[in-house]
DNA sequence: GTCAAATAAAATTTCGAGATTTTGAGAATT
DNA sequence: AATTCTCAAAATCTCGAAATTTTATTTGAC
């Protein structure tokens, strides 16, 4: 008896297939935090859960190691990829050049659409921002949500399909980062100003202005994050509850539980 | 019955997992062209010619789509990526960028084993090189090995791992374009001297010269390979056999079968 | 007691049949 | 003729047991 259950999708996917959906939620749980770097993905739990089979939940762990969410070794499984101070480091530098020259050339070539894009997007961030201060925690799914589409809409008018897939994911990658950070401290800083810093001269066309403060921005956020990881190295504690069983690999900085 | 029969790996492949071997035997043959862009890449005929079962080729799959080079819609199968003049005209445009990066920072912080590894690699290629003008075609495996091996180490003291890691994806979609321009014709050039001339301003850690130089020299290939591309499309006309069983994908020239 | 081989337990990988969906050819309707 | 409907063939997607490998534990020799 092999009956499809077609399960409710976990929160609100509406994949096709079931590979798509866990893949999804899968990828969502890493970025979250909740899946921790590092950790093993051991297939007979996470088949469980998720109810689906074997051969599904390998597809999808497949999936996430094309964008570097998850890593696979030889007869050995599938991990959350690790992270690591040098690791972001590395990729701040690299997301800094990809999206700046993608900025660069999508304010060059930006027409009037890609103005409104910027401007309804602008707004959306803008209106989460204000109640950031609070509760940070509660909204930094909105927050993270809006935050990427507004840099994606500063990036809109850019022509180059190259571009944008690599930049989307170096995104994804600091989006991890960032969340991961975010769950342990929230770090004030005053992005808003920085956000509308960006806007304003993107608006007025000031494409070397735009490219210098996208720069720092991308650059402040290495900062912030570089402060807690520096400071939860110290502090962390095992998660309760059923989790995972894992053995930390041998030598990594204690990045490993958030 | 369940026998695992671990047949022969295809060539020289000793991956250790079934799904690795058929990811290398699908890469490379996709590379090659052997497999044609926009391809319908049917799991029944793919699973009967590598005798593997269909979870296992699909997994195989999954890691190609990761890296660009099959695509994957909904519940309708996988196809060989399509290739375009836009597209190699872009992917030309941003590896030159990521390339070049990576070359500056090794040319800046290349030590005495990386130009150990530099002279290793012209040494090697050099060789294939003189034997380039007869037989292109017999020998194009070893050149295309080579010529990633040479561009490959002098980028090898760049010490970011994602420069690393972008660059090697950009490339080997570029190699793609390269070989099946050559498999179609060869447009002979003087890609010696180009190499040459690249290799010595390494040498003498002239940095800007180095950059300028490799930038050029991957224009010149978009150039070559934008000829054929561009002669082949007339050239080909869907061939009114029986059982079509493929669509051309809208627009596409048709270096369907190579 | 220590090390290594043997054995047991656990986890990963693979298979192929069956469930589901898409496709396309012909019938029926407008 | 063009569009929609029907339904069988073909293809994709999913499952879970079986095969294989890795990891942990025990046993045995020195």
């Amino acid at each position: 008896m092999t009956e499809r259950s077609q399960d409710t999708p976990a929160d609100g996917e509406r994949s096709r297939t079931l590979v798509e959906s866990a893949y999804s939620s899968l990828r969502h749980e890493i970025l979250s935090g909740h899946l921790k770097p590092g950790a093993k993905l051991r297939t007979e739990e996470l088949r469980l859960r998720y109810k689906i089979g074997a051969s599904t939940l390998r597809e999808a762990l497949t999936r996430l190691l094309g964008e570097a969410l998850v890593t696979a070794e030889g007869q050995r499984g599938f991990r959350v990829a690790p992270i690591s101070l040098s690791d972001f480091s590395d990729l701040t530098n690299v997301r800094k050049m990809i999206e700046t020259e993608a900025l660069r050339q999508s304010v060059l070539a930006g027409d009037e659409a890609w103005e409104g894009r910027v401007v309804a997007a602008f707004y959306r961030l803008s209106k989460v921002e204000e109640r950031l201060a609070e509760s940070a925690q509660a909204i930094s799914n909105d927050f993270e949500q809006r935050n990427r589409d507004f840099h994606q809409a500063l990036i809109s008018a850019c022509a180059s399909p190259w571009l944008h897939r690599l930049n989307a994911m170096l995104y994804q990658q600091s989006e991890r980062y960032r969340r991961i950070s975010l769950v342990n401290r929230d770090v004030p800083r005053d992005v808003h100003a920085e956000h509308q810093a960006i806007y304003e001269a993107a608006l007025v066309r000031d494409v070397e202005r735009v490219c210098r403060l996208t720069g720092e921005h991308i650059d402040n956020t290495l900062s912030v994050v570089r402060q807690v990881l520096t400071r939860d190295a110290a502090v962390h504690e095992p998660k309760p509850g059923r989790s995972i069983r894992e053995r930390t690999p041998a030598g990594k900085h204690a990045v490993e539980k958030i």
